[in-house]
DNA sequence: CTTGGGGTTGTTAAGGTAAACATAGCAACC
DNA sequence: GGTTGCTATGTTTACCTTAACAACCCCAAG
């Protein structure tokens, strides 16, 4: 009977009023001290820091975005988000977003692929962020991002060659060194596992493999396309095992080798012994793979790092997208999957 | 010296009165083509989508927030991003948000030991979310979020016991069935390497271990203390490698359980003839190991969803905490890495 | 004693949206 | 023909914050 129950409804915390009433001080008062820049006698300060503790007082964004456009957030636009590469990638982006006083949102494009991308892009420019960064994109339509011009924007590993500003590691250099280490080691040739052939990164360290190879004069056999995943390596390790002439090869992920590693151990290949295996980014797992994985590393935390660094420098630019690229090194592990080959 | 240059400042895109004025109608009506609500005579709505898409109208969402107290997004708290629980469970939960229309929101905690969390408490009620999921958040003093009553919180993982509503996955009946799995196999008991101890899933595990082997009146020896990474499984794994008596091991999570065989490996013990190992989680590399893991799979999928679903049923509720917990079941996954022991 | 200036605080307005309420047009019915 | 009732649209207002400007106080200098 009692009416009381559902008064329910919003329920707004405290205001900026509610403490400058409790305080005896004007809202603005209050907003300077809040936003602590304005000249405010210590004493009225006091008093003010009082009432918003007493009322458990802290300001409304959404109103502070309202006024002065910004959002205090990057988003984060990836195809999924379980991946090695994606997570260590946000995970340095939230670290970096969270010294600059930003925070991340997630904005995701699962089926990028036709005409699911056009709501995704619609949903995007709803999205409370100051700026965006966009993570792996492959397989995205041409001309996928129909984002405002004035919109900051950085392209991490997608295809999007030109359009926005980007921070890459140098594929091609990587896959050139785990090549040349391997023949180093005396292999005769490099096989290949690549990623899908959609990927940018995957396809520039195709072309980083092939041009080792070449630069040496030396065969650049047929390779197997992947798709990242370690179905699609085990798949790919049954058939090189099924090769006598392979010795070495180079895998364009880390977890690619893992399932192509395991498929040569089921043939009862014995890795390095009989073939040697380098990966691609470095994932922890990969110390602890059995052999432990000799890969190149990517840095991701420096990834992150250049990302935030490359979007929050564009905010309020004119032209945002016109900041210069920004490239990222990598590193040659070597672990215990690369020896020298067999006499 | 053109002082054209410098205009800058904020952009602001078209509002709602710039397409009511094209359109030729009151911003209301516009509204109400936005919301999709309310009853507009088909040709006046088809006047105002064409006036919006001419000008590139898209609602402003912090005007929108403000207006009605919700921002769409839900808070994804954690200390770090880039392990394999963390990231399935956050693909997972951005997927739910998504077809609910609700974004994620990453917060984080870093360094939730000591003085640190006060800050991350107070920057999190600062955040435009309309409702937080805690995920494991081990090391969290013991009363770590002051958090307004009346903020949806859903926890996972976590040892904040009571304070909020939980989903979890049944980590003592986990544990309990890796653990009758081995006994099943034929092995006399069941040693343990067990997850950082200010953890609660941990600690369920380890509660579960023990009590399987007591019950079927087994010796339960002494474990050794993990913190989760492969490293410490490495660790642990040279241990156990030097006590002949051990035949079969319990890893609290997979990727202890990678370093656990490398180590077991490197010591010349072969798995499972010598020691079999059973490992908790199901992360995807773990059918790739060398063996392939035998592991208890969590169903992330489903504790994603069940998370969204939990938190947004607290949205608009005067006690939104006493929302009854969630438990999603655990699947035992048989691989290589586990057998009979040798004779 | 007046004037001026620096330091502190208050008032006004604007930012974009959508609920609540108000109005206008029109058809049906007595 | 006038009343009723419905549909479509317009007007007002509140949401909360902060920049810009105005007002005030007090002390120092003329």
């Amino acid at each position: 009977m009692a009416s009381t129950g559902a008064r329910g409804g919003r329920k707004r915390g405290p205001s900026i009023a509610d403490v400058a009433r409790l305080a005896g001080v004007s809202a603005q008062t209050v907003s300077r001290v809040s936003t602590g820049a304005e000249a405010v006698k210590p004493e009225t300060r006091a008093k003010v820091l009082l009432a918003m503790e007493q009322l458990g007082y802290s300001p409304n964004r959404a109103a502070r975005a309202l006024r002065d456009g910004r959002y205090g957030s990057i988003g984060f636009l990836a195809r999924r988000f379980d991946r090695t590469g994606e997570a260590l990638t946000m995970d340095a982006v939230l670290r970096a977003c969270e010294a600059e006083d930003y925070s991340v949102t997630l904005l995701s494009a699962h089926d990028t692929t036709s005409a699911e991308w056009e709501p995704a892009a619609r949903r995007l420019q709803n999205q409370t962020v100051d700026g965006i960064i966009i993570m792996r994109a492959e397989g995205g339509a041409g001309d996928p991002l129909a984002l405002p011009a004035t919109m900051p924007v950085v392209v991490s590993d997608s295809r999007a060659h030109g359009r926005y500003p980007r921070v890459t590691t140098d594929e091609m250099l990587g896959a050139r060194r785990a090549v040349e280490h391997l023949l180093d080691l005396g292999h005769e040739t490099v096989h290949y596992l690549a990623g899908p052939e959609d990927s940018e990164p995957a396809r520039l360290r195709t072309i980083g493999w092939r041009a080792a190879l070449t630069d040496r004069g030396r065969a650049t056999p047929e390779p197997i396309w992947g798709d990242w995943t370690p179905q699609s390596g085990y798949a790919a390790g049954s058939a090189f095992a099924a090769d006598p002439t392979v010795t070495a090869i180079f895998c364009a992920n880390d977890e690619m080798a893992f399932g192509l590693m395991l498929a040569l151990h089921a043939a009862g290949k014995d890795i390095p012994g009989d073939i040697s295996v380098v990966g691609f980014d470095g994932i922890s797992l990969g110390r602890y793979s059995v052999p432990p994985l000799t890969t190149i590393r990517q840095d991701f935390p420096q990834i992150g790092r250049e990302l935030v660094r490359m979007v929050l420098r564009q905010i309020g630019q004119t032209h945002p997208h016109s900041v210069p690229d920004s490239i990222v090194p990598l590193e040659l592990v070597v672990r215990d999957s690369s020896a020298p080959p067999r006499r």
